[in-house]
DNA sequence: GTGGTCTAGACCACT
DNA sequence: GTGGTCTAGACCACA
């Protein structure tokens, strides 16, 4: 079982949030190519034209660019770009509606910080 | 407005969300019987087969109990049951993503306080 | 709870095959009358339109007969009529496909014969 | 004669009924995919969506597992899981009525035997 | 190509 | 009145 994809939401998507996240984390620095639509299309056993779209995504999204004939490159400075980005939209739009559905379930901070240490 | 479907889930999802945090929230109190199809049909606008998909979902899952001929309703007991099984799943299944993403979005408790009070 | 109505099957049927058990084992002979559709309905908390719909099968299948103003009674000669009719029913339509499900299952004679100790 | 689908029973019912019956007889093997929703809409001139209510059931059921974009496929080991658990609600919930009717219908080895070699 | 969703409108069985 | 089923036809997302 190569990759545990969630059932729940694209392939494509989720190859999106991996980039994006690797690239938060450091494991993809700037300026560095992404890999090859083909190679990760065989090493994942999916249609290439669904790692296409992921990357047009990256592409549209403005974290990689194009250059002709060498392949995708990651953008200088995206990092900082990203990390805001994602927080904004963390803070104005998903935690809201987490607070709200904590707030439903009578959640308490007991119950919510010792997850914590069980989630490693 | 008559009602704001988010038109990225389906919405007789959207619908059995509804009937359940209603019943969460106790406005749908236990032994009630739910809303015909047909009136919520005519209400929301939306065809009879929808709501009737979401009103299947609720008899699925035992929160409601069909009494034939006369309609759908809530089961007694059931309160408690969606409100474990609704904990339950945020904190073995959401909670450690959200946690996760805190850390990658290295956001502070500071961060995410003050906004608690603006959604209240 | 007063009668564990089948959900799967209508509750006018249920009623209709309660009858001809009764008159089947004797419980209910021949010549007496029916119990009244609205004492019926009382004592079962049922609409009493359902009690008339079984009332209904049973004079459409001869084996009650409407006297005017005194209400339904059992046939004469009825129990043999009932005995035969069900048996032929039973043995041309139903036991083919409990032998071919029996078959299918691929249960045994031993499958099958202590449960009858074990159903009482 | 295209298929006789019986009017008492929901068309989707039986379809789901003859999928796990093929899949239980060997007709179709672990593994392989269903046919198209379309394709079997075309060859039974059946509205898309029946079929897709009988493929959702045996998606809940665990009988089957969607590979988006590619289509239903019969999950691996479902034949035992299958086997065993029409064997227990047969002989648990549908075998006590039928021995009790034959019991009521006094019926005998004699009148139940010979149609074994009738229906064979 | 795949399955999923929704609409509009009809019919049926049960109570 | 209730919910359940089916049709005919359309559109969408995913791979």
């Amino acid at each position: 079982m190569p990759t545990p994809w969630d059932p729940d939401t694209p392939i494509y998507i989720q190859l999106y949030q991996q980039v994006v996240t690797r690239i938060l984390d450091g494991y993809i620095t700037e300026g560095e190519p992404l890999p090859s639509v083909r190679k990760v299309a065989a090493e994942y056993k999916l249609n290439p034209i669904t790692i296409s779209k992921a990357y047009q995504m990256l592409q549209d999204e403005n974290i990689v660019e194009k250059q002709r004939g060498k392949g995708l490159f990651v953008k200088h400075g995206v990092q900082d770009i990203i990390l805001n980005r994602e927080r904004e939209s963390f803070l104005s739009s998903q935690w809201p509606k987490i607070l709200q559905q904590i707030n439903r379930l009578k959640l308490s901070a007991e119950d919510l910080l010792p997850s914590t240490l069980e989630t490693k």
